[in-house]
DNA sequence: TGGACTATGTGAATTAATGCACAAACGGCA
DNA sequence: TGCCGTTTGTGCATTAATTCACATAGTCCA
């Protein structure tokens, strides 16, 4: 499931408290969902809880990691090392958490040698190098849209099996690749979103009018 | 609906590309998904479709972005001028997609005065003075983890209502106010999961053995 | 040792999301 | 003008996700 992440975050929080133990109540508590629904989620793991006590923190976070393949470290490869792929290089979050930046490429010969993070830009070209000598199978798409899919068709060429995308663009990818997708500008539109139902709702009461009715009434 | 974002952009790549007019099947062939759902959809936001042709392309980018509220700019103030801080103000994608940085604070003193991408980092401590002066309704949190949660209440209390968080953390945030997280490592995380079901299934399959027989035979 | 209490794990019920299938509506063409 | 092919919009079936509710299994205390 794609919130097991989510409870390992938690765990890891509450390991760090020195809490020892905790109940699934208290698990909903902190991930705002239903203490169902973090049980049913974790039975998917095994029977790893004491009936009548709960969960027994540490236990738990090494099971999930070691359902999310954590117990070891996934090399990365960025591609593309502009104003983004720099960023994320930078941002030191990938290798606490078990993604070393295996390697950074770009397509531009005038970036290429510059460090990044202590991380060299090598060419597009090494790509391919890098994957085998690295046994990389996670690459990082951080070109312009424009660059993606042909970045996107490279990693795979290279023998990566799953891509993190951030152009904002759907890639084409063949089966048997995963990929994610995470796009900075949707996620600020979704909030906008939001906020500017709050704004209708805020105009339509004022009118004592629902917006619907106001929204086909002009159209 | 969180997928109107993603027609609006694959709306706005085939206006770029000149397309005039577009069938709801050509959408989902685009967005990966299914032909009626992308019916159900825009039919939430009304009939701007023409049976026996399709939708219109421009108008239906008018109208989604009219639901979403990006018929006008909704400026973002950004709390951490760290790496992460640094990253985001320097991508150039928020700006042209309609979320200007109107401020980035940041409570290190030694940082404030410094520029990024064209913007000067400003004390944390005037915040509140930001958010008025630029009617800023989104804050965006990139702060480390331990400062996350802090960050989150100035935001809320200087006024703003939608937070985009990169903080590791789960916020605790009064009713009223939206968020969304973007964990970068929960991303790769996902990632792995599915490297790790895949190299799983390889070496069950060498041992003609279903993983959930020899997971449970370990227990 | 046994009873009271607590929290898990899971079958069953409910709710939400998805996908199918088709009537209604439109453009084009003769 | 009237028919034909096309595509929307949507009721309905199906599937998936969530939640409820409780038997089960464990701890703790007297």
């Amino acid at each position: 499931m794609s919130r097991l992440p989510i409870y390992l975050q938690i765990l890891t929080e509450q390991a760090g408290h020195g809490t020892v133990g905790i109940s699934s109540e208290q698990m909903a508590e902190l991930a705002g969902v239903n203490a169902a629904k973090v049980r049913k989620d974790l039975s998917y793991l095994g029977s790893y809880g004491t009936r009548g006590v709960g969960y027994e923190v540490d236990y738990l976070v090494f099971q999930i990691r070691r359902e999310l393949g954590l117990d070891h470290n996934w090399p990365v490869v960025i591609v593309g090392a502009g104003n983004l792929g720099h960023a994320l290089a930078g941002y030191g979050g990938f290798g606490e958490r078990g993604f070393p930046i295996g390697g950074i490429v770009d397509i531009d010969a005038t970036l290429v040698g510059s460090t990044v993070a202590g991380v060299t830009v090598r060419h597009v070209d090494d790509l391919s190098e890098i994957v085998s000598a690295y046994e990389i199978c996670i690459g990082v798409v951080a070109t312009p849209a424009a660059a993606a899919q042909v970045a996107a068709d490279l990693l795979v060429a290279a023998g990566v099996t799953s891509i993190l995308n951030f152009a904002p663009v759907m890639l084409n990818l063949p089966v048997g690749v995963s990929a994610r997708k995470v796009d900075l500008a949707v996620e600020l539109q979704i909030l906008s979103y939001h906020e500017q139902r709050r704004a209708n709702i805020a105009a339509a009461s004022l009118q004592s009018l629902p917006v619907r009715a106001r929204r086909s009434a002009n159209a």
